[in-house]
DNA sequence: CTGTTAGCGCTTTCAC
DNA sequence: GTGAAAGCGCTAACAG
């Protein structure tokens, strides 16, 4: 079935059916109804590679993100699947893994499925200068979004939250309580991780005065138990922090676990700071103290941004949010 | 750009570069070699609209789930999204949500785009009668693939895996350790969780002779204060469970959560079953007793079979697997 | 092995 | 307000 039929059986010529499809408002009412209870009737959906041929567009935007299965990508991926559903788009996902040598393979993917526009979720991308290079480059045919990211560009549009600021406070609330050995957990060396990290050295070096002892401890193996085996090495070469600040929630769960397997008391002898506020942190008990990184609004800001970019508005290209320190149960600003 | 101005460079006719992109065997070497470069030298993507206008297939397929950002389907994605990739096929994200009253919405959305085949991930959709014939119908006009639901039909390909004899046989083990008061708490009405229910109620009426000191908790509410509370309410006015069977390890988490609350030692005075051997029951401390759903299983096998069909051949319409229960800290089986 | 040509279904001028 | 017709870029049947 196609515009034909219908335009055979409302003795109109395709050309009306057209129009009353795409809401033409050069179309007598008369007709459009005739032509809209024909559609109805036998349940017409225009055929979207013909439409798609002649205006080159699919209404798709293309989702790069390294791994739904890690949960701050699915969490992402859920807020924008609904808003651009609600705004009539559809999201193909693209996975690349954690490896971003590959950047390019799967931008072409996406570009020739002619999507819209590409999100890209997470820093990880921005890596090196050659992929710096390919989306700014590929932002000259389509709009690119990063989300908790930040690369300068025509047609690029960023928006993160500050978590350089974020990790200072923390910094400076576990020395507020006493805390002296800082130990800074992370598992990644993305623009976000090295952010966080700029964030705790500066806090540890600059307003808190804590001399040598704090430390950053990168765990390139991410499972549970070698970041386990990580961490007791750590302690038993170097110091044993009683405060952590850990890259994320899932991180945070691991120091977490480790406290307990030593039976060292939390908060009391060691305060512990996730980041993201993610389920991990509610579900566990004792709960997490976690930056809450304001993924739900990163994400709508950016779907607010791409339409604006869409109705060929000229939107700001950067946008940085302010994150929050949520106080759960292992660590408290007031004891 | 396009094939004529590739066909036009390279001295030969469109037919010839359309053979050659799609690697058809009928070209001299020498001519697809001269082609070759010079789509290489210009960068050129063929269109996939005109393509897909001509094939009407766009190599994409429909993957129908509730939410990414629930940890089960998120896993699901992740493999979906690669193998099928691997394969050469695109994965079209559409998110109904939890109300599976509008499934025919999110179908005609999959079905106006063209896609190849929908992949259903849960049994969800599954549960109303209206949904079943949905289902068939649209079967007729592409394959579905239904991940850990059942529903017998024409091009209809189910996989899962037996939960009933998984629950049964959870309620023999913890029967076998000494608890006599079990309780199966679950948070949705899904096949899944009914064969769930059926296997623990099954389980516990037959194999265990365990009277009345059983009962099952639904938890409406799918939040954690909620079903904490619930959890506080139920064993006030009903028994104090030694033995819980989670509908997933999410719910286990809380039950988890719950006797730490309640000083209540695990696995010793209540010992606690999730289900779905997610990160959860490894993140946790003590680990979770889980049963492994056979998620990574389930994805390939239906891969496989989607392959298949799209082949021509005549796959196996439902498969079952054997879950297996995977002990770690909060059940064990040999005391 | 290669070229010609007729669609695929829709949008959009351009006439009327 | 409506219709006729020219593409959009590609595939595949057919002819050579």
């Amino acid at each position: 079935m196609n515009i034909y039929d219908i335009a055979n059986r409302a003795n109109v010529s395709i050309a009306t059916v057209s129009r009353v499809i795409n809401n033409s408002p050069k179309v007598s009412e008369k007709t459009r109804k005739k032509v809209l209870d024909i559609v109805d009737e036998l349940g017409f959906t225009p055929n979207v590679f013909a439409r798609g041929l002649g205006l080159n567009t699919m209404k798709t935007i293309g989702i790069l993100c390294s791994d739904p299965s890690d949960i701050y990508v699915a969490r992402a991926l859920s807020y924008f699947e609904k808003m651009l559903r609600e705004n009539g788009y559809d999201s193909l996902l693209c996975c690349s893994g954690y490896d971003t040598k590959n950047l390019k393979k799967y931008i072409n993917i996406l570009i020739s499925k002619s999507v819209d526009a590409v999100i890209m979720i997470g820093s990880k991308y921005i890596s090196s200068r050659d992929n710096k290079s390919l989306i700014r480059n590929t932002a000259k045919s389509l709009p690119i979004l990063l989300i908790n990211g930040f690369l300068n560009g025509e047609n690029i549009y960023c928006s993160y939250y500050d978590d350089f600021n974020a990790s200072k406070k923390c910094v400076n609330m576990l020395y507020d309580t006493g805390k002296r050995n800082l130990l800074f957990l992370y598992n990644s060396t993305s623009q976000s991780a090295k952010r966080k990290l700029d964030g705790f050295i500066k806090g540890c070096k600059e307003s808190a005065n804590l001399g040598n002892n704090f430390a950053a401890l990168l765990c390139e193996e991410n499972n549970i138990e070698s970041i386990l085996i990580s961490l007791k090495q750590f302690t038993k070469e170097n110091f044993i922090p009683d405060g952590i600040i850990a890259g994320d929630d899932f991180l945070a769960m691991i120091a977490l676990k480790f406290a307990k397997q030593n039976s060292i008391s939390v908060p009391e002898n060691l305060a512990i700071i996730g980041y993201d506020n993610s389920i991990f942190s509610k579900v566990s008990y004792p709960e997490l103290t976690t930056v809450d990184s304001k993924l739900f609004e990163l994400c709508s800001h950016s779907v607010k941004t791409l339409l604006e970019v869409f109705d060929g508005q000229l939107p700001k290209k950067i946008t940085i949010l302010e994150p929050a320190v949520i106080e759960r149960d292992t660590f408290k600003s007031k004891t």
